[in-house]
DNA sequence: GGAATAGTGTCTGTGAGACACTATTAG
DNA sequence: CTAATAGTGTCTCACAGACACTATTCC
């Protein structure tokens, strides 16, 4: 309980004097399997859709996102970012419910038994959960078209060969390895050792600048 | 009053019955005045702030931002575009609100009687109303770049030299009329009119394309 | 004609993309 | 040695930006 001398309007309200209305979270979680995007489902009563919860008191949007990720698909997630508030009035029957869709984006590692399904191939979602998938794989191309693995889903460290895979699976199409690094190699640093125990010439690694 | 059957969860409570946010929208009115940038600020008791004002039931938020508009401002705004979710929850001391900032574009002959500030001279404004204005400024010169006059400030038809001098003064710097031409002309649409009565050859109307 | 603006031909520099060549390792 | 991968030199093409030239109007 919050404990402070209650605000009241000009005319003696309370802002919980007047209608409110429930404010939920959902998120597109987003990871490369396969080489890849794949996006995270649950399945409830009313059909595929994406992980979600009610935002509690006390709470922000973020951590109302993670708490949904751990307990619903058992996820330990990163940094949800918003994306879009949908706020139809009728959009859900249960009652007045805005929704603010997140992305999340995580390593497969982070994923242990939650369904994974391919962005291309999620569709028949309850609600406006494909329109979001769309808004949040636009939203990572563009990240990812900008800088090197910007969410750090390789470790600190990291050979050009694994960026450009990594990369290549967000964009969705062959990116040519040359012009790759040529584009990449301004915002990375070299580090002095070298992967090894590999066929062929040891590649550099390298770190973010 | 909504008059339908509530809906109860599984521990027959309705949505209602726990703890719901206050919504409130708050809007970064952006418009060209004398060749740059300004914004609408309005004044209460707090100090200067962006127009703003809690969402009411049975309304969407774009709805909220254009009555508050016509309300606070005597603005007619056109297409309120989301920018971000501010969500600390104790950024209000008047209890759990969260505030989802908007971009409203308005040709200057739509703003009469309220006050216009350069955005580059707004400070000093309470909670994150400084953060919105850059947010809503870095969007629109953003989507300025990419397309001629996306938001139609200018009619539905204007010369080439209009729509540069348009985009200079949300740009904040000069363009060049050559490249610019080149830039923009595959997504316009000649007319078969012309401009008359001013000095020198007479401008091509352009359409958006 | 002279002033003013519209519209375009063209030159240059930069950068993306493709290709091929060299370098360095394992086996 | 050969196979395999890392890393780079270089060519070409396209385009942005700048400049200057031509075109068309008003006065």
């Amino acid at each position: 309980m919050i404990t402070k001398a209650p605000y009241r309007d000009s005319h003696g309200r309370r802002l919980s004097d007047y209608p409110q209305p429930s404010v939920a979270v959902d998120a597109a979680v987003l990871t490369v399997h396969d080489g890849a995007l794949h996006v995270v489902l649950v399945q409830n009563d009313t059909g595929w859709r994406l992980p979600g919860t009610f935002v509690h008191e006390g709470e922000t949007l973020a951590q109302a996102v993670l708490r949904s990720l751990r307990d619903k698909a058992g996820i330990e997630g990163l940094q949800p970012r918003q994306l879009h508030v949908f706020d139809e009035p009728d959009r859900d029957d249960r009652g007045w419910v805005i929704s603010v869709a997140h992305l999340v984006v995580v390593p497969e590692s982070s994923v242990t038994g939650a369904e994974l399904t391919s962005v291309d191939a999620a569709d028949g979602l309850v609600y406006d959960h494909a329109t979001i998938i769309q808004l949040a794989v636009d939203t990572l191309r563009a990240d990812y078209r900008a800088s090197p693995d910007p969410e750090g889903l390789l470790g600190s460290e990291f050979t050009l060969l694994e960026l450009l895979r990594l990369h290549e699976a967000i964009a969705g199409e062959r990116l040519g390895k040359d012009t790759f690094r040529r584009h990449m190699i301004g915002q990375l640093v070299e580090t002095d050792t070298y992967q090894h125990g590999v066929v062929g010439k040891p590649a550099k690694l390298y770190r973010r600048a």
